[in-house]
RNA sequence: CGAGGUGUAGCGCAGUUUGGUAGCGCGUUUGGUUCGGGACCAAAAGGUCGCAGGUUCAAAUCCUGUCACCUCGACCA
């Protein structure tokens, strides 16, 4: 019976809509049959449902630990932000008045200000910092909260973008320039660490260029990944808002010298997005796909017959062990469903591992095992899965992050003209030099619809001119179309 | 927000041109037989036709408005 991976007799039953026919309607397929969400009657908004949130559920546990391991500490602030508070910020204002909702009326009575339902807390958290700090030491203050945010959208996506959205946001300041430089490449770096090693995605890190930072920030960094068709999303972002921020709110200290300063600030936030990210990085005909390590379930055991021969109660022993053990395992016992049902059932969920069991296996003590990655099928001792399973998870890990790398990495293309720039752009990335002038990057995405992603650190040049205007350029910088 | 498209049972659709009893497939429920890649038989339940107005003896069908979703553009995580 080993390695029966015939891939004619694994009928697996097309349910949605061809990837590469229509991908977008292909992701819509994809989140509403897996129930990861569902659309709510409230414009632009999502219900996250159980499969979806429990993805949730997993990022913000490895995110959350790192952020603790890092010496940040969580706090939670209203959701409504005082209009005149909002208003502090010049640039921060004009960059996020558009999309503010507002609350005007408490109960039966117009309020006398009206109340921003927070597009992001930053005001609100500078406002509270300014309060709370007196001394250098008191700094610094490392905070970060989990909550939902809300951006009046005019067109939303599940995931990509929502009215309202959850995300957790990391507010921080500092005693210098230095240590909030740190802190802001730091939170980047661990960013990086979740995204690549838990949810296979690789990312291309780096800095904006300005026309593309963020509203009231100094520097923004981004890590970029790249979907299957070619489009760029930007999945976290980590700032430093030098004093912007602490000038406008008044947030000052007596440093050691007996002197008040303004304390040097960042920020930094990922959200929901990121499952959109998964969706579109690992997804195939047959669904989705989930990296091991951020899949709710990792291991479905799918009974054969089950009634006969003790074969769910084989099946039942199985998976205590197993979640003894510490895997994320899940016995598929639904009495009306026929097996072919449920293998298709579970590669469109996404689930990395299928262990089938019938009547056959356990006469010989074995059962079969398909890998989502590969569709690979092949029968194994049930001795043995205590110990394979948990190399698969990994092999399978490893496998996801490789195949996405190497498809990310074969749609970059160095690019030295508008003319490459285009074409390069149309199904991925293009790597450019950059004067750093803001009418190049105007005049390309006028052009072309095509934004400038990000400057990543430490790069060899690939040429010396501006892929636009042709004059000295001495910045590598990517282009894409994005999300 | 600009251009185009779609809203009829949980899902996918027909019916709209030419107004006249609300249809089909899948799913669901009950019983039985099944179970190694979306099983079969029998019976049953399920819809104010996106929503709000209007025209008419009569509206899924005609008119006006509005909302949601999809595709392509402009803004954003």
């Amino acid at each position: 019976m080993a390695d029966q991976g015939n891939e004619k007799k694994q009928g697996f039953v097309e349910h949605i809509t061809p990837r590469d026919v229509d991908f977008s309607q292909w992701y819509t397929d994809v989140i509403m049959k897996t129930e990861l969400v569902d659309y709510a009657p409230v414009r632009g908004c999502m219900v996250l449902r159980p499969y979806g949130y429990a993805i949730w559920e997993r990022i913000q546990e490895e995110m959350d630990k790192r952020f603790k391991a890092t010496g940040h500490q969580n706090v939670y602030m209203p959701m409504l932000i005082p209009e005149s508070l909002l208003l502090k910020e010049a640039e921060h204002v004009e960059g996020f008045a558009p999309e503010v909702a507002w609350v005007t009326q408490g109960g039966n009575e117009p309020l006398q200000e009206r109340l921003a339902i927070r597009p992001t807390s930053e005001t609100i958290f500078c406002a509270m910092y300014s309060k709370w700090v007196s001394s250098w030491r008191d700094l610094p203050m490392k905070y970060n909260q989990w909550c939902s945010v809300m951006r009046w959208e005019k067109t939303t996506r599940p995931f990509l973008r929502t009215a309202e959205f959850l995300w957790q946001e990391g507010h921080t300041i500092h005693a210098t320039a230095e240590e909030a430089q740190e802190e802001t490449l730091q939170m980047l770096e661990v960013y990086r660490e979740v995204v690549e090693e838990e949810l296979a995605i690789p990312v291309l890190v780096g800095r904006k260029s300005d026309k593309e930072k963020f509203a009231g920030a100094q520097a923004t960094y981004s890590m970029e990944a790249m979907m299957q068709d070619g489009k760029a999303l930007q999945a976290g972002t980590s700032h430093n808002f030098g004093t912007n921020f602490a000038e406008a709110f008044n947030i000052q200290y007596l440093n050691k010298e007996g002197k008040l300063a303004y304390v040097h600030e960042t920020s930094w936030g990922t959200t929901t997005r990121l499952i959109g990210a998964i969706i579109m990085t690992h997804g195939d005909e047959r669904g989705l796909k989930l990296p091991p390590r951020i899949a709710p379930i990792q291991v479905v055991i799918v009974p054969v017959a089950a009634h006969k021969g003790g074969v769910l109660e084989k099946c039942q022993e199985l998976h205590d062990q197993l979640k003894a053990q510490g895997l994320r395992v899940k016995l598929d016992d639904r009495d009306t469903l026929s097996p072919g049902f449920k293998f298709n059932d579970w590669e469109l969920k996404g689930v990395p591992l299928r262990i089938e069991i019938g009547p056959r296996d356990l006469e010989k003590g074995e059962c079969v095992v398909f890998r989502r990655d590969t569709y690979e099928k092949r029968s194994v001792a049930i001795s043995e899965l205590d110990r394979l399973l948990p190399q698969l998870l990994e092999d399978i890990q490893r496998n996801m992050f490789a195949i996405a790398k190497e498809f990310r990495d074969g749609r970059i293309t160095v690019v030295s003209g508008m003319e490459e720039l285009k074409k390069a752009t149309e199904n991925g990335f293009a790597k450019a030099m950059w004067c750093g002038d803001r009418a190049c990057e105007d005049e390309i995405k006028a052009e072309m619809s095509v934004t400038s992603r990000n400057m990543p650190f430490d790069q060899e040049p690939v040429g010396d001119k501006c892929v636009c205007c042709g004059k000295h350029a001495d910045k590598v910088i990517y282009f894409a179309k994005a999300y």
